[in-house]
DNA sequence: GTGAAAGCGCTAACAC
DNA sequence: GTGTTAGCGCTTTCAC
């Protein structure tokens, strides 16, 4: 015997399908008795709506996508990232019985587009979840809006005005850090940016910039060394900025694989850190706490935008109307052992 | 305009619905000359087929479930270990045009049983890839069998003759570190246990008993000492070895975690590693290549099996008779800092 | 080899 | 508030 349909259960109620129907998709429009007799009922036969039927009525599948850059393409860089993405959208996911579908997906592809609308095309999301990087290229983005499923990208490069995103306080978190280290007593803080292409990274310096005037601090170009989001160009940076005639007492960077780099170039130089010299980036990432000492850094709420982003998606879906709005979760600043006072 | 349907494909090309229906399921019987006309309607009209359709027709999705203890359960323990099944599971469906469903699930929880089966009826995957230690569990097993749906457990505890699975040869290449241990020199190898309920886990013991036979090397009690998978664990049983009367010259531990434990405890009782002391692991966590010296080890083939589990699933779709057989991908050695000949 | 017809289990539009 | 009637775009069955 085979599973129970929809007709079933409007049998054992005594109703007709519509109602069940009503029932099952919490629509108003049914009064508390019936509503009541059609959840004995389905309760009664263990009755669970088939997805791939409601799918096919209704244009729409209670899938949501999650989109990254796929880390098997190069080295596994940061698997944290990925897990942290996918915990929040099955968080958002889950309250509303939607299942999550993974896309890692390799933007050096020349036919990424075409296979992403495939999928789109096949498998009728009801949402996507862009991830960072993905969400600032505009190849992956047409993509998608070709197709006009609905779309959060998290920390987009621009966002169009009447777009969805969920984004975190860059700029202003940035603030925070460098007030926190002028607040330290450090008169001279450099900033070292990241890779300029990406928008919430180059918020980051105007962030660090604000900071400095609301600490009644001087901007100066020399105190800025260009990166572009490696290791190694954290060690570059770094290596440059304290052989400079007055070197910084505290460097900021703009993720902390360039933080790790200059506390390397620190470590080398012999500068004690935190000393001679405060060091503090971006990301919280692993290795923020497994360098010695470990980093003073910001911690980026990966799961709850990821999360937010599901949620926006889903509730969208069952409003008339579709979901709006730029959402911000706010950054925190995680205090570790590579800030300290200014040295006299 | 909206999207083509099998019926535009079917005009276009001057068949019936049916036949566009073989072409794209691959079906034999339809002559090729007819086949190229199909395939060149489908290519104009850029058709896809619509997976709900087709799923509510055939009573199957395409989809492939990837179950796995979840990580946001605890302390996100081993994030390289589920990345590399998804990536794994991701290979293995990408050849096939599936699509990769995740679904962690807390087994500590009282109805994961009842969440199972739901999000199985509700989705009608083509398969489900049980990943360890799930797949020694009894509870999640007989609700994934009681949907009737193909799964395939990963390392299961105990297989039923019939039933599909992909392992590792856990006890052959336990076997084999034993011996390149014995082929150093050592006569006294020790062997830390893990969690007795991990069958997998098991294996490793009898494969340890293996190699010294092989080796012409007496099996001693007194050198195994029991753990329980954990850092912890390791750290006790390397010290209750290491203060023994006549202490081993290497001790081969379960998993990287234990193996890492008694490193530590070397350390901190100034043994040598690996002049006085080898230690060898399972598994080649991120861990065992961050740990000085870095640790011999062998590395679990994880992605390989997941492809093969993901294709097992999808071959057997396609075919009448459903997939069988147990696949073994063979682990392999990873010789690394902290092992070495035998002390004089 | 190929096609016609009958659903799959649900939602949507409208009637009552 | 509730029910009726059409489909959604495929696969299946069986006829040719």
């Amino acid at each position: 015997m085979s599973r129970p349909t929809i007709f079933d259960v409007a049998k054992v109620a005594g109703v007709s399908i519509k109602t069940v129907s009503r029932v099952v998709n919490h629509e108003p429009n049914v009064r508390d008795s019936t509503r009541e007799r059609v959840e004995n009922a389905i309760a009664v036969l263990k009755y669970r709506p088939d997805q791939s039927a409601r799918n096919l009525a209704s244009h729409r599948s209670h899938l949501v996508v999650l989109v990254y850059d796929d880390p098997a393409a190069y080295d596994m860089p940061s698997g944290g990232y990925i897990l942290d993405l996918q915990q929040g959208a099955l968080k958002g996911c889950s309250s509303a019985r939607s299942e999550l579908l993974i896309h890692p997906c390799n933007f050096r592809k020349k036919n990424v587009g075409v296979q992403l609308k495939s999928l789109i095309e096949e498998t009728r999301p009801a949402g996507i979840i862009v991830a960072a990087p993905l969400s600032n290229m505009p190849k992956i983005i047409r993509a998608i809006e070709a197709t006009g499923t609905p779309f959060v990208p998290l920390s987009p490069g621009k966002q169009s005005v009447k777009q969805l995103s969920v984004s975190t306080n860059d700029r202003e978190v940035c603030a925070e850090m460098t007030r926190y280290l002028a607040g330290l007593g450090h008169k001279r803080i450099a900033f070292i940016t990241g890779d300029p292409d990406h928008k919430a990274v180059a918020n980051r310096l105007l962030g660090y910039q604000d900071g400095l005037k609301e600490s009644g601090l001087e901007f100066s170009e020399k105190l800025v060394a260009a990166g572009d989001n490696s290791f190694g160009s954290g060690e570059a940076c770094g290596e440059k900025l304290l052989k400079h005639a007055r070197p910084p007492t505290a460097i900021f960077a703009a993720n902390d694989d360039m933080a790790a780099g200059v506390l390397r170039v620190a470590n080398r130089l012999g500068v004690d850190v935190p000393g001679q010299l405060s060091i503090a980036g971006f990301d919280d990432i692993a290795l923020a706490r497994q360098v010695e000492p470990a980093l003073t850094t910001i911690r980026q709420p990966l799961v709850r935008m990821a999360e937010r982003a599901a949620s926006m998606l889903i509730e969208g879906n069952g409003q008339d109307e579709k979901p709006h709005g730029k959402e911000i979760v706010p950054a925190t600043i995680k205090i570790r052992e590579s800030t300290g006072p200014a040295p006299a």
